[in-house]
DNA sequence: GTCTATATTGGGATAGAC
DNA sequence: GTCTATCCCAATATAGAC
C-alpha cells in the first residue's frame, strides 16, 4: 500500500514537466509549441514526454487545469467571498501577462466542440464549474442584501463566461483592448436592478 | 480590354464553388472539411479548387467573405434601420441552422490572433466594421430619443460583439443554450439608462 | 523511465500532361 | 482550366533497445 518512491518520483516528474508546459506555453503560444519543442524545454525527447501523458492532447489538457489550479490559488475564484467580480476581473488582468495560455485556451476551446474531442468533457466541466460558482456566489450576495433579489444569478454567470471568452479572442486579436474595463462596466449594467 | 468568356466564366465558377462550400461547411464542420473533400463536393479536383483560390486559408476566407455579405442580405445587417438588436438576433437564431459556419468562423478567428495568418486582417476588419455599425446605429437611435444619451455606443456595441462569440463558442459545446434569449436580455441591461 | 529511430497519417502544394 | 500523379512536410505515435 505504501507509496514508492518511483511512483512518487513519477508524480513530481508530471509535475515538473506540467510547471514548465506552462511557463513555455504561456511565452510561444500553442500553435507553436509541438511536442517537440515542448521536450525540450522541460530536458526530455519526445518520447519521455509522452510517457508522462499519452498524447498531445492529454497533455495539453493537463496543462489547462493546471492553470486553472493555480489560478485559484492565486486569484481566490473560490469566489465564496461577497465581491464576486473582483476575482475575476484580477484574472482577466493577469491573462494578458500570459497571452499564450489565453491563445491554447481559445484554441483548444474551439476544437473541442465536436464530442468526439478528448477535452470536450474538459471545457463542458469548466463551464458548468464557472458558472455554478458565480452564480452561487451571486446567489450569496443577494442573501446578504448586497445585490436585488431580482437579478437572475445564472443569466449573469452565463454572461460572465461568454463575455470572458470573447474578450480574449478578441484582445489576441489587438491588444489594446482593455478588457477589464469592459468586463467592469458589463458587471454594473448586469446587477443593475 | 475587352472582358472575354473565359475570365467571366472563371469569376461564374468562383461563385458557385463558394455557395457550395458554404453548404458543405454548414453541415460537415470546418475540422472535418479538408481540400480533397470540398474539391469533391464541388465536383473538382483539389488541384482544380485550388487554382481558383491559391491555398486552402485564402479559400475560407472568401468562405466566410460570402458568409456575411450572404447574410446581410437575408438579415439586413446594414442596421441603419432603428432596431439595431432585431438584425443581430435574427442571425444569431439563423446560425443555429449553419453550425458548421459556426464552428469554422470560431476555429478560424482562433487561429487567426496570430498577425502573420492569413485570416488576421479579415477579423479585425469585421471586428471594425461590425462595431462601427451597430455603435452608429445606437447613435442613431439615440439622436431619434430611441435610446438614452448616456449610453456608450462604443461600448456596447464591443459588448454585443464579443458576447455573440462568446455565445457561439459555448453553444458549439451545448447546444440547448438558447443564445438568442441570452443575447436579448443583455441588449436590454446594456441600453437600461 | 528514457532514449533513438522509424512508422504512419493527413494534409497541402507542385509539375507537367492534356 | 482541369486532371493525375507525386512530392513534401509537420506532427504524432509506436517499437524496441538500454
Amino acid at each position: 500500500m505504501a507509496v514508492r518512491g518511483s511512483y512518487a518520483k513519477g508524480i513530481a516528474k508530471r509535475d515538473e514537466i506540467l510547471t514548465t508546459a506552462l511557463e513555455v506555453i504561456a511565452k510561444i503560444g500553442y500553435r507553436r509549441t509541438s511536442l517537440r519543442e515542448l521536450a525540450a524545454a522541460v530536458g526530455l525527447s519526445q518520447t519521455g514526454l509522452l510517457h508522462y501523458f499519452g498524447t498531445k492532447e492529454d497533455l495539453f489538457i493537463e496543462v489547462l487545469r493546471r492553470r486553472d489550479e493555480v489560478d485559484m490559488d492565486a486569484y481566490g475564484i473560490q469566489l465564496n467571498d461577497n465581491d464576486v467580480i473582483r476575482g475575476i476581473l484580477d484574472v482577466v488582468r493577469h491573462n494578458t501577462d500570459v497571452p499564450g495560455l489565453m491563445h491554447l485556451y481559445t484554441q483548444f476551446s474551439a476544437e473541442a466542440s465536436e464530442e468526439t474531442h478528448p477535452a470536450h468533457g474538459y471545457f463542458q466541466e469548466r463551464a458548468t464549474f464557472f458558472q455554478r460558482t458565480v452564480a452561487d456566489a451571486i446567489k450569496a450576495q443577494q442573501a446578504a442584501g448586497q445585490l436585488p433579489d431580482s437579478l437572475d444569478a445564472g443569466h449573469i454567470a452565463l454572461m460572465l463566461q461568454v463575455s470572458i471568452d470573447g474578450l480574449q479572442s478578441q484582445w489576441l486579436m489587438d491588444n489594446s483592448l482593455d478588457m477589464a474595463a469592459h468586463l467592469s462596466r458589463l458587471w454594473d449594467a448586469l446587477v443593475r436592478a
